[in-house]
DNA sequence: TGATAGTATGAACGAGTATTCAGGCGAACC
DNA sequence: GGTTCGCCTGAATACTCGTTCATACTATCA
C-alpha cells in the first residue's frame, strides 16, 4: 500500500527536523499525481517498451516495421503498444490492414530526450550493477 | 554493427519503411545502455520510492523522518533507501545512531524536476486511469 | 468468395518485486 | 554493564508483470 491514511509507525513525536517533515507533508503531491507519475515511468521502466518509443521519436511507424527496428515479436509489440495506447502515450493512425503509431505525449517525449541527453555526453551512467554497499 | 539478440520473427523483407527501420537500428543504444535507463525508469516506477525521493528533493533527512513524512513504515523506507543506495541515486551520511539520506544523481534530479514540473501546470495529466482501449 | 497479410487479443506460465514480520547490530544513554 | 533507540537485514508471502503460444479479427488481393 501507499497510503498516506496511516500513521508512521513510529518515531512520530521526536522528529529530528520536524519542520522539514512538515514542510514535504505539505509540498507533496497528491497520491493520485504521485500514482499517476509512477505509472508513467512504469512505462519507460521496460527495455522493450523503451525501444519502441525510441524508435518513435523520429517519427511513425507501423507494427511490423517497429518489431523489426526493435528486434521483438509482433505479438510483444502488439501487446506494449496497447500498453502505451491505453495510457495516450502512443496514438495510432489506421491505413488499410497497417497500424501506424507515433508518440502522442510530449511529457514522455521530454523524459527520452532527457534520458538518451545523459547517455551521450556520459558513457559512464556509474550504474552500480548489483553491487551492494556503499563505501 | 549492435544486433539484438533474436532476428524478427517475420516481416523482415517486406519492411514499410526500410530506410527508417535501418536509421533506428543505428541510432538506437546499446543493449547495455537500455537496460541501464529502464532500471532508472524503473527506480522511479513505485509510488513509495517516488515519495521519498521527492523529499529528498529540499535536501538531507533522516530514516526516521523519511517515514514519517511519507507516511510508510521504516522498514519498508529501509528496503527501499537500500535498492537507491545501490544504484548510486542517493547517498548516505552517519552520524551517531542517525543515517541521513539525501540525493547523488544529478540525472534523476532533473527527471523528478521534470515530472513534477509537468504536473503543476497540467492538473490534468489526463492519464487514462486504467480504461482500455479507444478503438 | 476464399486466401492471405497485418494486427490484436486472451490465457498460461515463469520471473521478478513490494510488503510484512521477526530479529539483529551498533551507538547513545542510564 | 544493561537498556533503549535508530536503522538494517533476511525470509516468506502475495502480487505484478513480461513473454509466449494459439487464436481471432479486419482489410486487401486473387
Amino acid at each position: 500500500m501507499n497510503e498516506y491514511s496511516g500513521e508512521p509507525a513510529a518515531c512520530v513525536d521526536r522528529l529530528v527536523d520536524a519542520d522539514r517533515v512538515h514542510a514535504v507533508r505539505q509540498q507533496m503531491p497528491t497520491d493520485r499525481a504521485v500514482d499517476e507519475t509512477a505509472d508513467v515511468f512504469g512505462l519507460l521502466a521496460d527495455p522493450g517498451r523503451l525501444r519502441l518509443l525510441v524508435a518513435l521519436l523520429g517519427g511513425e511507424l507501423c507494427v511490423c516495421d517497429l518489431a523489426a527496428a526493435c528486434g521483438q515479436s509482433e505479438s510483444g509489440v502488439s501487446h506494449a503498444l496497447r500498453l502505451l495506447r491505453a495510457h495516450r502515450v502512443v496514438q495510432v493512425r489506421r491505413q488499410g490492414r497497417r497500424a501506424f503509431y507515433r508518440l502522442a505525449d510530449a511529457h514522455v517525449r521530454m523524459l527520452l530526450d532527457l534520458a538518451l541527453a545523459h547517455l551521450d555526453h556520459t558513457s559512464s551512467l556509474r550504474l552500480a550493477t548489483h553491487r551492494e554497499q556503499d563505501r
